[in-house]
DNA sequence: GAGTAGACCTATCAATTGATAGGGCACAAG
DNA sequence: CTTGTGCCCTATCAATTGATAGGTCTACTC
């Protein structure tokens, strides 16, 4: 009775594709625990048991985001620390990255770092997220240290500094924009200023973080062609993580 | 079978009130959706069914809550743009207000801006809240065009502004601070320079807001004993809103 | 002491939710 | 043609959830 009409339209979007892409949209929309999986059945096209033929539960499509949302912050941010460059600038080239990461990432990252959603059983990205967040923290302390921002309680100026990574998708929407590079460095610029003490000292800045992303990428792509752009994370081909 | 010993604890809180703070906490912790009435009466200390001699039903809880969260926010930004004052004078006027209250409130309002709560039946708060964004964004706009500020979308000023508030929350916990008042000026004054064009002007900006601040606080208190706090905030006594 | 109102309890319901079982159908391999 | 496999469907379940019904206890009033 129920015909599948929307699964055969023109998009080659393969199911499990398009199941986290719509089930993102409404964790973005609803939040987690308000979302059911009969609607994100009914916006995939699918009934409601479908879903299980390419998830477990329903918290795998979730683990299947949050994987997506931090592991690859988490990386790019641990290949940081190795870099060299002073705090503001390394701080400025993560948050360029996380933006980038966000803006053009085929699903709606944003509402997946909502309480409600990393408790229970989501303990693990919580703690992962919460390293994340420590990293940043230390970077932010570092700046103040050495006088590249104003004095400003790191746990503060992380949270301002996250939160305004997700002003971003909430203004830009969550589909995926044409320049994500430019639209990222825009919104790294503005909040890099943010506790930059001596502001004419931003593209400055920007330099040395862009020096830095670029060390990271050549970094990242070292035997690869080095002219493609580095879309490694478009195809969202996940790997079981091994216990 | 189930002892009521909570119940009977040394606080004099009446019910209500208490089932208005541990829901704030439940839903700042695990959102709105995610919480169980049998959870809020379990922190409450009661059964479930008796909730609904308090409330009529969940949603209830809520309304009460986002009533203290938004209208009280709302009410100050409309008195504010009767003030006289430049734009980033009364923006900031503005964000002290906010964050003391949200400070000095007796509830977690940490997770009611949640995207998750504000749909369905919510949509009297979600187009207040709107409201209340809207105004933020005039002020960041016409600061942008007199220049106090820096060249910025006023939508990504307004949602890291309003996201940095609630950053102070999430520092600070839900619990009411002893001294509001400081933290609020504090945070104000990370937030306000976050934009401002000149950041060796923050300190006469807040003499303008300090200034404004204490207008609205005569203005609200005209007939009332001038030297008393302005707590009318604490007790949450609701009436209910004329249809 | 009888009556009454408020606050809380136990028992229970109807709806919703995530998840399972098993069948049908297309399609490729042998 | 047969077999098998992947994908999706219908039918259904068990658990949870918000909410209701009705009883009990306490405190206050007259």
């Amino acid at each position: 009775m129920a015909a599948r009409e929307p699964n055969r339209s023109a998009e080659q979007l393969e199911t499990r594709h398009r199941i986290l892409r719509e089930a993102a949209t409404l964790f973005a929309d609803k939040g987690y625990a308000a979302t059911t999986t009969r609607e994100i059945a009914a916006a995939v096209g699918v009934q409601q048991p479908s879903l299980f033929h390419h998830f477990g539960s329903k918290q795998e499509i979730l683990d299947s985001l949050l994987r997506v949302s931090i592991e690859v912050p988490a990386a790019t941010l641990k290949a940081l620390v190795r870099q060299e460059g002073s705090p503001a600038e390394r701080l400025m080239a993560h948050l360029f990255l996380d933006a980038r990461h966000i803006l053009s990432c085929p699903y709606n990252l944003l509402g997946l770092h909502a309480d409600d959603v990393l408790l229970g059983d989501f303990g693990r990205w919580r703690a992962k997220l919460d390293e994340l967040h420590r990293g940043i923290r230390r970077l932010v302390r570092s700046a103040v240290q050495e006088g590249e921002f104003v004095a400003v309680e790191p746990e503060f100026a992380q949270w301002t500094l996250t939160g305004g990574t997700l002003a971003v998708i909430r203004i830009h929407g969550g589909a995926p924009r044409p320049r994500p590079d430019r639209t990222a460095w825009q919104a790294s610029r503005l909040l890099t200023r943010m506790y930059l003490a001596r502001p004419e000292t931003l593209d400055a800045c920007q330099r040395g973080a862009s020096e830095i992303v670029d060390r990271i990428r050549a970094e990242a792509t070292p035997e690869d062609s080095p002219a493609d752009k580095p879309k490694a994370k478009e195809k969202v081909k996940e790997k079981e993580v091994a216990p």
